[in-house]
DNA sequence: AGCACGCCGACT
DNA sequence: GTCGGCGTGCTC
């Protein structure tokens, strides 16, 4: 008996199977999947089994070491998936197993066995559990046929080795010690004393961090723990990252006409297994959630499994807490915020069968179900579902694989379809369902726009017209909330010379530095440089050197000067980058206790809030002007979603958007919420452009410390693939990039535009494979990108 | 990717 | 003589 295994060397060299012999002790537990220690070259390496054989092998081979799992980490299912991804993905096989995998099953976590209940085993079992917890490797295959079954039922537990200082955390809290309350009051002479022994009387214990928001400061925790009758302890914080909050069962909603009939479609290809893809079209509170809600009830109770893919930004605590109402503990939730342990946690939920719903972002597609009945993206147009470094997957193409595998339908739901799915379900390749009504029956927004050319004319140099002025200004009395959107953090955007136009550059990289104004320093986002700010100007020494483009700090400064009354929270990379902080500052938002929120991207998903009755776009063109023949798309997108946070409750909501291209197609059917117009009119720009969805795309960049390098390489890799591919494909460029250096290294792209190539994908296979000693001794790299969200 | 092997130069 | 530079080639 031999298995065939990927080693784990991220080398395109080792990029492919090695056969090693089944040892005769381990031949009873080896099984496809799991992940085993071989001896490769002089040295040891971790491995994949990905097919045993029964018969022997023609030659002599190396023998499996020891195994790493107890039960397999992947399936047949993922074992197939990431035979097809590398192949048309042009990825390495290991590279595609490691995003599969959560990080705990990965190189330095080792798995532990810990016995939890040890009156259940015999006493040779229980003399291996020296420490409690034992590690897999030091069990021999013998021992592991015999543990299993206490592992299956819960005896034993399986876990993933961890530092202990480092996983389990501790908050500092104090409780009452054994005393009569009341005795005790009587002897108490301070009355904020008093008020905190009654606290902690009522709620038993309360953290230090509790006691400080309720106004107890040190000194009264302290004199009361003096008296004897506190003491402090240390509690263990929450590993379940909801385990805090109580949750409400939710009841199912009654379907108006249109959900009903998308539901009626997607409960029809569930109900004949049949792979089908379905694009739900529904406006901003058409209620598309609810249609997911009871789709997944039904697969649920057909005994299969769902998926549930969100957009990271989108997966608010609100989110998750809808599908907990709804299903309970069937939910698994997988987000970045996660710890390792957690997210293994959630992985192994699935695994077991004990979750049979995941929610989760962009590498949740690889969640290990079983029969799965349902794959459903949300906001399925958003950019995040692209994985933007290596291995570029678009985690719809994979739902549609796994869902192709399970013979299930994928649902992809949007209020703004991607112009791919909108023309793919126009041609009938996908099925469109739409929904036109709002379920909740509230008014749609007014969107009014503000020609900032107009008000440059008429003398008004700030960030806010006259009419979002007034607007704010109004709201603020009456006591409403405001959200304000400004697609850009930090603080300004770069440092110009007001008399020769110089803007300092990063000295390793072709782009602009970026002002931080916390550290007075330039800094580059691209190669991580930093320089103190010039006090004069570096080339003509004219102290006239301003910051330009505003940022979401100077903004929040701006709001303050310019309006009385304003309590500003500021929702950016910077202000949410600690654990939970988005949470806690909508919270915040939520209990009134700022009336004007501002932020970038990520305040234009989830909010709903009641009291929001104005939403203002600072600046509409940020986007606009991006250089890719997305910028529009893009732009709508934004647009419409925004305006969507005003004017959900009874309140009307109004919406400002500021922009110096009140003219621009894509903000005027924003503002009129027109979607089949926007399609229409962007349809013939990509048409003309020959851009997706009329073209496919392939990005290639290349990059080199030298310019005539990568110049001579590209001019070669272009010629190979004009052989390759057929006449009616486009080979554009070389050309240099958009930012066309970046840490030294010189970068050049060729575009690939074609509608049907047979040969892509060989000849793309044969670039990787061909050029890739050249590369590696020539420090050239090459970057394939197929299917790019952006060409930058 | 690593690691060994091997073939040349400059040292105690 | 031999220590160590890194070019070349292999990993079941």
């Amino acid at each position: 008996m031999y298995a065939r295994i990927v080693v784990d060397v991220n080398a395109k060299r080792v990029d492919r199977l090695f056969d090693y012999e089944v040892p005769e002790q381990l031949k009873s537990v080896v099984q496809i999947g799991m992940r085993v220690v071989v001896p490769f070259g002089p040295r040891k390496r971790q491995g994949y089994i990905i097919e045993l054989m029964d018969e022997a092998h023609e030659k002599e081979l190396k023998s499996i070491l020891h195994i790493q799992d107890m039960t397999p980490e992947l399936n047949k299912e993922l074992i197939a998936l990431s035979e097809w991804m590398q192949t048309t993905h042009i990825a390495k096989r290991i590279a595609v197993l490691d995003i599969m995998l959560p990080r705990a099953v990965k190189g330095k976590y080792h798995k532990v066995y810990r016995l939890e209940e040890p009156e259940e085993i015999s006493d040779e079992l229980y003399t291996l559990f020296r420490k409690q917890q034992v590690r897999i490797s030091s069990l021999s295959a013998d021992d592991i046929l015999k543990l299993k079954p206490y592992v299956e039922s819960g005896v034993i537990t399986e876990d993933i080795e961890v530092n202990q200082q480092q996983q389990v955390k501790t908050l500092k809290a104090v409780e009452l010690c054994d005393i009569n309350v009341e005795q005790a009051l009587a002897t108490l002479r301070s009355d904020k004393q008093k008020d905190c022994l009654l606290s902690l009387a009522d709620e038993g214990r309360l953290t230090l961090k509790e006691l400080k928001a309720r106004d107890f400061s040190a000194a009264v925790v302290s004199g009361l723990e003096k008296k004897g009758l506190i003491r402090k302890i240390e509690i263990e914080a929450a590993r379940d990252p909801f385990a805090h909050r109580t949750v409400h069962p939710d009841a199912k909603k009654v379907l108006l006409t249109e959900q009903q009939a998308a539901y009626n479609r997607i409960r029809q290809s569930i109900d004949d297994e049949e792979h089908r893809v379905f694009l739900l079209h529904g406006i901003t509170g058409s209620g598309k959630t609810e249609v997911y809600l009871q789709t997944i009830a039904d697969v649920l109770a057909q005994n299969k499994t769902a998926l549930m893919l969100v957009p990271e930004i989108a997966l608010t605590p609100q989110m998750v807490e809808r599908f907990k109402a709804r299903f309970g503990d069937e939910v698994a939730v997988m987000h970045s915020g996660l710890s390792i342990g957690e997210r293994y946690d959630e992985w192994r939920k699935i695994r077991s069968g004990q979750a049979r719903v995941s929610v989760g972002a962009r590498s949740s597609v690889f969640a290990p179900f079983e029969n799965l009945g349902i794959i459903i993206i949300d906001e399925e147009h958003e950019a995040s579902y692209k994985q933007e470094d290596y291995p570029r997957y678009h985690a719809r193409d994979v739902a549609f694989w796994r869902g192709s595998y399970h013979n299930c339908p994928v649902v992809l739901g949007s209020a703004t379809p991607s112009l791919e799915s909108y023309a793919r379900a126009e041609k009938g390749v996908y099925e469109l369902l739409t929904i036109q009504t709002r379920a909740n029956q509230f008014p749609v927004p007014t969107v009014q726009v503000v020609n900032m050319r107009d008000e440059l004319a008429a003398g008004n140099r700030s960030m806010f017209s006259a009419e979002l002025t007034r607007a704010i200004n109004d709201r603020i009395q009456k006591g409403e909330q405001i959200v304000l959107f400004l697609n850009r953090r930090g603080h300004a955007q770069f440092l110009l010379c007001r008399d020769c136009g110089h803007v300092p550059n990063c000295p390793n990289c072709d782009i602009s530095l970026t002002y931080h104004k916390v550290t007075d320093e330039l800094k580059c986002h691209y190669c991580g440089h930093k320089e103190y700010k010039p006090l004069t100007c570096p080339n003509c020494e004219s102290e006239h050197i301003r910051e330009m483009g505003v940022g979401t700090q100077k903004v929040e400064e701006l709001i303050y000067q310019h309006f009385e009354g304003a309590r500003v929270i500021r929702m950016d990379n910077d202000t949410t980058s600690r654990k939970g902080a988005h949470e806690q500052l909508l919270t915040k938002f939520k209990n009134q206790e700022a009336n004007i929120l501002l932020g970038t991207q990520m305040i234009a998903k989830g909010l709903d809030f009641p009291n929001i009755t104005l939403v203002g776009v600072l600046n509409a063109d940020t986007m606009l002007n991006l250089p890719d023949f997305r910028s529009s798309e893009r732009t709508f997108q934004l647009l419409t979603q925004v305006a969507g946070r005003a004017g959900r409750a009874d309140k009307e909501g109004h919406v400002i958007i500021q922009t110096y291209n009140p003219e621009h197609y894509a903000v005027q059917y924003a503002k009129n919420n027109d979607y089949a117009g926007f399609y229409k009119e962007e349809m013939t720009y990509r048409k003309i452009g020959k851009y997706p969805p009329y073209y496919y795309l392939v990005n290639l960049v290349f990059s080199h410390a030298e310019m005539k390098e990568v110049l001579l390489e590209s001019k070669h890799i272009h010629q190979t693939l004009l052989q390759h591919l057929s006449p009616s494909s486009y080979v554009l460029g070389p050309a240099p990039c958009t930012i066309a250096r970046i840490n030294n290294q010189y970068r050049f792209q060729i575009i690939i535009k074609f509608k049907s190539e047979p040969a892509l994908l060989e000849a793309l296979t044969y670039l990787d494979d061909h050029y890739y000693d050249k590369f590696v001794k020539n420090k050239f790299s090459l970057s394939i990108d197929i299917n790019p969200q952006m060409l930058m």
